[in-house]
DNA sequence: ATCGTGACTGGGA
DNA sequence: ATCCCAGCCACGA
């Protein structure tokens, strides 16, 4: 409805909540489809309140594929062992392929009224 | 109302 | 290659 920046966090939960399993994206790219390419930074502050939302948030990574959330989560190595149960890799420096694993949003069409 | 901080990103040195 | 700086948006004090 009219609400603006409260939307925003709710777009980032949806993406979020769409992202495919073994599958891993960034905040750039989240940032993006919700309307603010510049920041991702407020995606990471939306996904502070997310981490008890159910959200998948172990599965957003920034652009170089690092577990930056795991200062939230508490344990990177949780959070690695998370992605792992999913099929996702890393590389030698403890980086997601995010060749192989990143995965793009798209953007929320909000005339999806008809046609599911 | 202003100021500072942050789960980021890109460009420059 | 690595390190540093500035920009960006939203929120708490």
């Amino acid at each position: 409805m009219g609400n603006k920046k409260t939307d925003f966090f709710d777009r980032v939960y949806k993406i979020v909540a769409k992202i495919p399993k073994g599958k891993v994206t960034t905040y750039g790219a989240i940032a993006e489809v919700c309307g603010i390419r510049s920041s991702a930074r407020t995606v990471g502050w939306a996904l502070n309140g997310a981490t008890q939302s159910g959200l998948p948030c172990h599965r957003v990574v920034n652009r170089l594929g690092a577990l930056t959330g795991k200062v939230h989560f508490g344990d990177i190595h949780l959070m690695e062992e998370l992605l792992r149960s999913e099929g996702v890799e890393f590389d030698e420096k403890g980086y997601v392929i995010m060749k192989k694993y990143f995965w793009q949003p798209k953007k929320l069409t909000k005339s999806r009224k008809k046609k599911n």
